[in-house]
RNA sequence: GCGCCCGUAGCUCAGUCGGAUAGAGCAUGGGAUUUCUAAUCCCAGGGUCGCUGGUUCGAGUCCAGCCGGGCGUACCA
């Protein structure tokens, strides 16, 4: 509908101005108050200034314009003439809106149309390192990346989701020292993935070796003080992996498929799925050929030992081996951006990942277009991006730790969630719904779990915030809960009536004179249920899911008001045929929305 | 030192490219249920947008300086 409005203004700029339209139209906004119409142009200003008129006379020539154009006409209202400095305000025509619910109604994709260009779009997310367990750290990436695949693949675009699982780091070598020096067999067998963190916890402790926590941990200590080498051998396990040693891989071999189905249970809990899970493992025969590489084409060179690309403006170099002859992630991460590059073509590449690695990707981004190997051409034309996001802080700003100092298993995050909703469910009103036990599992799950996705998605992801449980796991207000909560409602109403939802929006699709917006309220959520294709575009153009949390509460707000304040069963005729489109359309557009972000809608709550 | 980011209500945060009276949620106080799910709705209080200056019809937003905080800064990822 703005894109409509858009077009016609552009129609009559032309004759003004000639090459600048696009920017003048992003100067046409919703309006901050209803009582200014639906929309606002705000381009008479700038442009008067640079053409040496006055605002408003200008504004009252685009208007004059606008109200002879017939397209603008068939869609909006008279406009009477400009406000203040020279406001165009416009209100969308009551019949046209109707004629957008009822084409919105009848289309599956809820109006909203493919991108013209679709792109290819690798998608890189997650990424959690397969010896630690996951904690609510990994949330961020996982829940935001998730939802950004969601949401291109919807708009269009062929999207390749690829975890880039940390299998090959330092930590593994922790791992094997540690099975070395002092696994217990008794609880491997037990528990793999549990005995294999608690080795991962306790080695890194005695190979960093830091007092205080040696002071807090006797046992690190006593070991600790038994091989104050660790730190070095930690390394040499590590080596030895990476030179192929058969022992150290053997081991490796048996510790991975345990490890990843721990981590696969987890996404499982989570809906989030990989088109592939090519971990740092997999690129590893490609490490020294990247050095070699970009040695001979002088953008790499040795020093203090090591191999580093020296980039202008840069202070320090980014270093793709180590003086032992290891290889660090930027190697890793520059051979797999050519690999993508020529496997996959890709248009573009997203990477989702903490913003303290800012700088990293800086560097890796312009080594990598500077590279001359095989996929060159597809580098030189690929957008890379990093999608950074914000730290997740404790109460005393800094980085989240639980009061005992470990980080918060993802897992229990998760349990708590769920057990919160769960105490919700069962509460008084809730009994009359004639749940069973399975159902309010399953409801419990999609709010629990949907109230922490959403405490993320919701936030801007540029910035850090302060985590907090309570928050987080908050089930009233702006929460995933509440959107639930308006889609069961919308359920109630259909299920209630006895509502052939189907049939409806057939016949509201087939004659858009049977939807008749009388109250300001039915006006207001259908201009708002019909704004998801705009919203989709602003979330991909910057890559902010918190966009789409923010309509979503919008729309759910202007539903909550519509349906405490207006009846739809009981009303008649037109009115009601009205009404139960609107819901069916909202209910069916915040449904979709939340599916965008990953998030389950149950049928009742 | 250098680079990047941040400072908005008691708390946690939105605020698009500079637009009209700076908004939500939580918390606090008041009200609403013979009527489709009260996980709801309606109303109220609450602000030096860190400070100072600049740009202009208009600045939370852009520019400069200052104060305060975070992160990064050579062999972890």
């Amino acid at each position: 509908m703005a894109g409509v409005l858009q077009s016609a203004m552009s129609a009559d700029e032309l004759s003004i101005e000639a090459s600048d339209i696009p920017a003048l139209l992003e100067l046409v906004r919703e309006t901050a108050d209803p009582k200014f119409g639906d929309y606002t142009a705000t381009l008479a200003m700038p442009l008067a200034k640079r053409l040496g008129a006055k605002p408003r006379d200008l504004a009252e020539r685009l208007i004059v314009r606008l109200n002879a154009d017939t397209c603008f006409t068939r869609l909006f209202d008279h406009v009477t003439g400009p406000v203040g400095p020279g406001f165009i305000n416009v209100r969308v025509r009551d019949d046209a809106l109707a004629c957008g619910v009822a084409a919105a109604c009848g289309d599956p994709r809820l109006g909203v149309l493919p991108v013209a260009q679709s792109e290819t779009i690798v998608l890189d997310y997650s990424s959690p390192n397969v010896a630690k367990p996951m904690h609510v750290g990994h949330i961020r990436s996982t829940v935001i990346g998730d939802a950004l695949a969601r949401i291109l693949r919807f708009r269009g675009h062929r999207v390749i989701t690829d975890n880039h699982l940390g299998d090959w780091g330092t930590q593994f070598g922790m791992i094997l020292w540690g099975w070395k020096h002092c696994r217990d067999e008794a609880a491997y067998t037990a528990d793999p993935t549990a005995e294999l963190s608690r080795l991962y916890r306790l080695v890194r402790k005695v190979a960093d070796a830091k007092p205080e926590e040696l002071a807090a941990d006797p046992e690190a200590a006593a070991l600790a003080e038994a091989h104050p080498e660790a730190g070095r051998e930690v390394l040499l396990e590590t080596a030895k992996l990476h030179e192929g040693d058969a022992e150290n891989r053997r081991l490796w071999d048996e510790f991975m498929p345990a490890c990843r189905r721990e981590i696969e249970r987890i996404y499982g809990r989570l809906d989030v799925t990989f088109d592939h899970t090519l971990g740092e493992s997999f690129f590893q025969p490609l490490l020294a050929g990247v050095v070699t590489d970009l040695t001979a084409a002088g953008l790499a060179r040795e020093s203090r030992g090591a191999i580093g690309v020296f980039l202008d403006g840069q202070e320090t170099p980014l270093l793709i081996r180590k003086a032992d002859g290891a290889f660090l992630y930027a190697t890793t991460d520059l051979a797999t951006l050519a690999w993508r590059a020529e496997h996959w073509q890709p248009d573009r590449i997203l990477y989702v990942v903490d913003h303290r690695q800012s700088q990293h990707f800086q560097q890796v981004f312009t080594t990598a277009r500077s590279w001359g190997c095989r996929a060159a051409e597809r580098l030189a034309a690929m957008q890379l991006v990093h999608v950074a996001f914000g730290t997740v802080l404790g109460e005393d700003g800094k980085p989240f730790k639980t009061r005992a100092g470990a980080a918060v298993g993802l897992e229990a995050l998760l349990d708590e969630g769920v057990e919160r909703a769960l105490a919700i469910v069962g509460e008084g009103e809730h009994a009359r719904q004639g749940m069973d036990e399975a159902q309010r599992q399953e409801v419990a799950e999609a709010v629990g779990i949907g109230a922490i996705k959403y405490a993320d998605l919701s936030q801007n992801r540029t910035t850090d915030y302060v985590f907090s449980f309570d928050k987080m796991l908050e089930l009233k207000g702006n929460t995933a809960a509440y959107m639930q909560y308006a889609v069961a409602r919308v359920e109630g109403i259909a299920g209630r009536g006895g509502i052939d939802r189907e049939a409806l929006r057939q016949q509201v699709a087939a004659d858009p004179a049977s939807i008749e917006l009388a109250d300001p309220r039915e006006r207001r959520l259908a201009l708002a249920a019909l704004r998801l294709a705009a919203v989709l575009e602003d979330v991909e153009a910057d890559y902010r899911p918190n966009l789409l949390t923010g309509w979503l509460f919008e729309l759910a707000g202007l539903f909550s008001s519509f349906y405490d304040a207006l009846p739809v069963l009981k009303a008649e005729g037109r009115q009601r045929t009205t009404r139960l489109a609107l819901c069916d359309l909202t209910g069916r557009t915040l449904r979709q929305g939340l599916e965008l972000l990953g998030i389950r809608v149950p049928l009742q709550m």
